[in-house]
RNA sequence: GGCCCGUUCGUCUAGGGGUUAGGACGCAGGAUUUUCAUUCCUGUAACACGGGUUCGAUUCCCGUACGGGCUACCA
């Protein structure tokens, strides 16, 4: 168990933890709800933790905590204790930690604010079935199967025999219970409408209330950053801390809004994203049943750094008129009595405004780093000088990685098709020879650069009376196969001159017989 | 149903008792550009409703409506 008198953590320190439980993908909710704990972290000099709560074998799914580590690191999220990350309070997965959590059931037991229930789930069903407001609690708990009726050692005696038990919250009658939540301000509950959670289950397990509050407070978190989901349940949270004796050292409590469906009612679920085509997930999980792969923001040619500050920006605020926040910038913008109180609905141009955002303020060798991936999956191997230009060229033109490839493809390869509609009546076969004078002239050029090919060019119009829309849309088509794309002298320096004159040539050619 | 939370342009939001209610995305138009994109300019569009309190309410209070969450031996 750990020592806490052993801890060398300040008193004061700022730790946070973000605990999701390993049963599949982790979409963009919860990673925006780890971003808020970490922000503050950093922004404090804490520390971000990173907790396991596995307490749901039913529920475990084999690679989902290697999935919230690599989605974390790939924000640029490294918790600073955690399974795999060190630290000085674990074990960080709550299954290794049973012995704990019943330890502190016991104790609740002794103190009389628990108590043993031998009620199947299958009978409370039944109760439920019969009764739809049916709730364990101060009403019903003297009529039920438990050790406040049955009495202690006989409580006990049927343990030893082998029945199936758990233990419950006793929770106290008539009182209310004030919570100081630091995004919505004073919140009120009656424990009248509270009912006995279970603490322990039957497998050995705690619940999610039990085991939270007890690694809460043995981690020393200071402040729980948390859905709005677990805002009815922290009531029961604070009678834990009430009847463990920690009240005094309680975290502070913030309730994060949810993040709302991109269309429709409710929030973010998971089919979202197959349903619209769009990512909700951080990074790509490959799942058994094909049906539940799930493509992240990372594989759709995302940057972390703009999904981050997307997120950051879904539901809070820094009350300036900037943007673009580094994280660095965002740690020290960040303030929790900042965030919105409402549901913030996904939006992902938005996101995709972001991202290419980040895309153009890249430099172009960190960009080629991240294209070369796209390129080499076509098959091609481009010089690094090439592909950083390439990147130069093309990159104030996209919005996602692999439109580098689906606009600029031409650069590595031949030209697909030709879009003719452009120029169908710029081309005329009678002028056939007037080109192949700017093509000679191309070929003479020594230098085939940029000032070296407007000057060739801007002589061939001038010769031959031709006016740069009768020229260039020619050109462009002739070289891309499209009318969109970087300056054509530009693409043509790009590509060398007997790539350039060759394409031309080729699609002067293609012209004359489809025109 | 019960309990809890919320409600400013289509979306994300700023603001806050007296403002031309600000910005961003999107959309529309324009300028620049050989094209596309970028950039710049302009436009579009909001305080859910009803009562209070107040000289004055979008801002404070109460209702209503609507939205959201929870209501498991799931987290």
């Amino acid at each position: 168990m750990t020592d806490i008198s052993k801890s060398t953590t300040p008193a004061n320190k700022v730790r946070v933890r973000f605990a999701p439980s390993p049963t599949g993908v982790l979409h963009i909710g919860g990673i925006r709800t780890a971003l808020y704990n970490y922000l503050l972290a950093k922004q404090q000099g804490g520390s971000f933790i990173l907790r396991i709560e596995d307490t749901d074998q039913g529920r475990y799914v084999p690679g989902a905590e290697a999935y919230i580590a690599e989605a974390l690191q790939w924000c640029g999220m490294i918790p600073d204790e955690g399974p795999g990350f060190g630290g000085e309070y674990g074990p960080y997965r709550q299954s290794e930690r049973k012995d704990i959590y019943r330890h502190y059931a016991l104790e609740m037991i002794e103190k009389g604010t628990a108590y043993y229930a031998f009620d199947t789930p299958e009978a409370l069903d039944a109760q439920r079935q019969a009764d739809p407001n049916f709730k364990y609690g101060a009403a019903v708990r003297m009529s039920l199967e438990n050790s406040l009726t049955l009495g202690l050692e006989e409580a006990e005696r049927r343990i030893a025999a082998g029945a199936p038990w758990v233990i419950r919250l006793k929770v106290v009658e008539n009182e209310t219970i004030h919570i100081h939540d630091l995004i919505r301000g004073e919140v009120t509950f009656q424990t009248s409408e509270l009912d006995d959670k279970v603490l322990l289950k039957s497998d050995g397990m705690p619940t999610y209330h039990l085991a939270n509050i007890v690694d809460d407070h043995l981690m020393k978190i200071t402040h729980v950053i948390r859905g709005e989901e677990w805002l009815p349940s922290t009531a029961h949270h604070v009678l834990l801390y009430r009847a463990l004796n920690w009240e005094d050292t309680m975290p502070q409590f913030a309730h994060l809004p949810l993040i709302m469906k991109p269309v429709g009612n409710g929030k973010l679920s998971k089919r979202d994203g197959a349903k619209l085509g769009i990512p909700v997930f951080p990074i790509s999980w490959k799942a058994d049943k094909p049906e539940d792969a799930v493509v992240g923001f990372r594989e759709y040619g995302f940057l972390p750094d703009a999904v981050v500050n997307f997120l950051a920006l879904l539901g809070w605020s820094p009350g300036t008129e900037q943007e673009i926040f580094s994280m660095e910038e965002l740690s020290s913008a960040f303030s929790i009595e900042k965030i919105s109180k409402s549901g913030a609905r996904f939006d992902f141009d938005k996101a995709k405004w972001f991202n290419q955002q980040y895309i153009m303020a890249r430099d172009n060798a960190t960009l080629a780093a991240m294209v070369r991936p796209i390129v080499e999956a076509h098959g091609h191997q481009p010089e690094a000088a090439f592909l950083e230009a390439f990147c130069g060229l093309m990159k104030e033109r996209v919005t996602v990685l692999p439109e580098f490839w689906d606009n600029g493809y031409y650069f590595f390869e031949e030209v697909h098709s030709h879009d003719l509609s452009g120029i169908a009546k710029k081309w005329k076969k009678e002028q056939r020879p007037v080109f192949d004078l700017l093509l000679e002239a191309f070929s003479v050029l020594s230098q085939f650069d940029v000032e070296n090919l407007k000057a060739a060019t801007d002589q061939f119009m001038a010769q031959n009376e031709l006016k740069t829309g009768d020229v260039f849309p020619v050109l462009r088509v002739a070289l891309a196969g499209t009318m969109k794309g970087p300056a054509i002298f530009d693409m043509m320096a790009l590509l060398g001159k007997a790539a350039s004159v060759k394409r031309l040539q080729n699609a002067f050619d293609y012209f004359d017989q489809a025109i």
